[in-house]
DNA sequence: AACACGTGGGC
DNA sequence: TGCCCAAGTGT
């Protein structure tokens, strides 16, 4: 859930989840299209799919018990390399090199000197990370929480409170007359996209009781003669965006692709 | 290696 | 207001 998403929005649908999920097997006992509609408004629901489908393997392959080791985890569907690393660390304890987009740019200005950390994770990085990290398992573990929570509160993106960082004499980028960044970060473009058609889309299926005829994206609510029920208002949404109907046909062939809908009935729905 | 993939808070 | 960016991953 943390994945490119701030911890405050995800606590309130974490704290759901383990209430309703306590265990891998719940969450693995139940359609995986419960799980994207229990993701609820987090973004990037693929996500949701992928933890269901952990908790199967985990179920599968492990017993039931979330893996204790990197590799283990890294074979996980959704896992990483941070996420693998970080589980490993912080649930189990263990001595593994951490390395988050928090952490990233803490080394970029501290040690590095420069503004922002490259535009992706690089091998220079992931060595740097691994020779900072002090060689005690438990140190390691308050090492890697530390310099992320440094990077999450202080050493921030925009705005950096340099003058409240417990560290700013050892900063080599302050030392350095705090230079601009090399190059400047790609925006996330949005309005008119694609992803933003899937969004509109996903966010129908969430709410529909039962499969949404093809027809009901495409024509305006006005024309369908009737009110759609409990779907009206993301529908509303949907039609708002006026989006080509080859452009909602590649939002719809892509949801299905990636498993996030299925075909019932001739119409669609979230997986079951 | 570059790109696609959601959403909302903050400035 | 629009843009930036957030505990990344898979292809």
């Amino acid at each position: 859930m943390l994945q490119q998403t701030p911890v405050v929005r995800v606590l309130p649908v974490w704290h759901e989840w383990l209430k309703r999920w306590p265990t891998p097997a719940g969450l693995a006992g139940e359609p995986a299209g419960e799980a994207v509609r229990s993701w609820g408004r987090l973004g990037y629901p693929r996500r949701a799919l992928r933890l269901h489908a952990a908790a199967t393997a985990i179920v599968q392959d492990h017993r039931g018990e979330v893996p204790d080791t990197y590799a283990e985890l890294l074979a996980l569907p959704g896992v990483g390399s941070y996420t693998a690393a970080a589980v490993a660390a912080f649930a189990y304890g263990r001595r593994e090199t951490v390395v988050d987009t928090n952490i990233r740019r803490v080394h970029a200005r501290l040690v590095s000197g420069v503004a922002l950390p490259a535009p992706a994770l690089t091998e220079a990085e992931m060595r740097l990370a691994a020779a900072l990290l002090p060689d005690h398992d438990e140190t390691s573990v308050r090492w890697n929480a530390a310099v992320m929570e440094l990077g999450a509160l202080v050493c921030t993106a925009r705005a950096p409170k340099c003058a409240a960082c417990p560290v700013r004499d050892s900063c080599a980028w302050l030392a350095a007359g705090e230079p601009p960044p090399s190059y400047v970060p790609k925006g996330q473009s949005w309005h008119g996209t694609d992803r933003q058609v899937r969004g509109a889309v996903l966010a129908v299926l969430r709410l529909a009781e039962a499969p949404v005829p093809p027809d009901m994206f495409q024509r305006e609510p006005a024309d369908l003669g009737f009110a759609p029920e409990g779907i009206g208002v993301p529908l509303a949404a949907l039609h708002r965006l006026n989006s080509a109907p080859e452009q909602l046909g590649r939002a719809l062939a892509g949801l299905l692709a990636d498993g996030l809908a299925e075909m019932h009935d001739g119409g669609y729905r979230l997986p079951a």
